[in-house]
DNA sequence: AATAACAAACCGGACGGCCTGCTTTTTTAT
DNA sequence: ATAAAAAAGCAGGCCGTCCGGTTTGTTATT
């Protein structure tokens, strides 16, 4: 499929060189102390070389952002191809992307969407990236759960309620050492998860998302 | 109670308008592209005047922790304080929690979370102020809602998952625009968060937290 | 007179961008 | 086929800017 040039393995080598070398920076020292020239040193070029395949800053953060991108949907799909057709899909698969919010790409992601709230030529990255991602990794999710394929919006409140459940607890990490709440909290997403995909297997996709959960409410007063 | 001398009365201005610029700073620019000089611009103070207060960035930085804990706390308390005896305070006790998540204060304290991720003399900083703010935080809840004191392990359950989920909309917000996906997602916290507390309230909180899930469970396979 | 509050010049260092020159590979002309 | 030319890949120094910190000097309060 491709017969690369001499030159052109060079090149890419170097361009992937760089590009991991930039995330291991935003992992190990955090977005605020990343130079150009550390990601030089570790990615063991010099600082021409990398000006030639990255003339500015921003042309790296713009190529970092794809780069992140795309290893974190194939790392999710690998791991999560695992289980079709396994016991326990929905458990597994929420463990799974909670332990990829801890890998170091995610966690590179999420240097740059903070830094990126700030800085409007970052927003238009993240954003597209960020759109890119979700795509994908919803049809990760319907290849695996081909059976929620028509749940409709519980679908999406399904998504959200993981989503942000989790990736608020992993920003709570940052502050805070409770292990045995975490694990309390992972355990009841994942019954609400379940909760809403059975409603939705029930028929109850049938109504809109705001009388699902109206129907599941406790009035107290 | 405090005659303030001319000299405190002054020092004490200086002080309060550096630690709300770098507030400022922090919110505009974000946390990398904050420097001591910006802040003292802003805070319309000579570079020396705030060396004389804050001999280095540091000294800065802790100071402003406590400054934003102290200010968060403060107008958090005192806008829930309102729902006293008041109707419907669940939905408008998180409705006011999710308001301040978007605060100045909330997102220069959430830079500093992140930048705190890479940089341990931060880190010591920022857990001790969240503990502070978590223990005065669940303090104005009780207050305001004494019904839960006894929820035990329940009520700590409730606060994760509003806490949390809040959290992490608040987080993807950033890269995403999907409003009426956002509302619904309150609503559901809301729903959850009532039941938590109505099976708290029958008695359920003599069982486990665990048992609780188990309970609510709806087996799938 | 002593001291607190403040102002500003200054310093070494790190930053990102720019430029020059060298080596290797690929293309072009003969 | 081969030599010349062009281009790609790369190394490293230079420059202006900005950073945080130090120092020295001035004004206001006690």
């Amino acid at each position: 499929m491709k017969p690369l040039s001499k030159q052109e393995e060079k090149s890419e080598k170097t361009r992937t060189q760089t590009l991991q070398a930039t995330v291991d920076c935003f992992y190990n020292y955090g977005y605020a102390n990343t130079s150009t020239k550390k990601i030089a040193d570790r990615a063991k070029i010099s600082r021409g070389a990398m000006i030639h395949h990255f003339p500015s800053k921003r042309s790296l953060l713009s190529a970092v952002v794809d780069h992140i991108i795309d290893t974190r949907i194939t790392a999710f799909r690998k791991d999560i191809h695992k289980l079709k057709n396994a016991d326990a899909r929905l458990d597994s698969g929420l463990d799974i992307y909670w332990k990829h919010l801890h890998t170091k790409n995610v966690i590179a992601y999420h240097e740059l969407l903070v830094a990126s709230r700030t800085d409007q030529e970052l927003t238009v990255v993240m954003k597209a990236g960020t759109r890119k991602f979700e795509e994908r990794w919803t049809d990760s999710i319907r290849e695996i759960f081909p059976e929620w394929t028509d749940a409709g919006p519980l679908f999406d409140l399904a998504m959200d309620v993981c989503q942000f459940s989790f990736e608020g607890m992993a920003l709570n990490k940052l502050s805070h050492n409770a292990a045995q709440r975490q694990e309390r909290m992972v355990q009841y997403i994942k019954s609400r998860v379940r909760e809403i995909f059975e409603a939705a297997a029930t028929g109850e996709h049938d109504k809109s998302v705001a009388e699902f959960i109206i129907s599941h409410n406790i009035v107290t007063s």
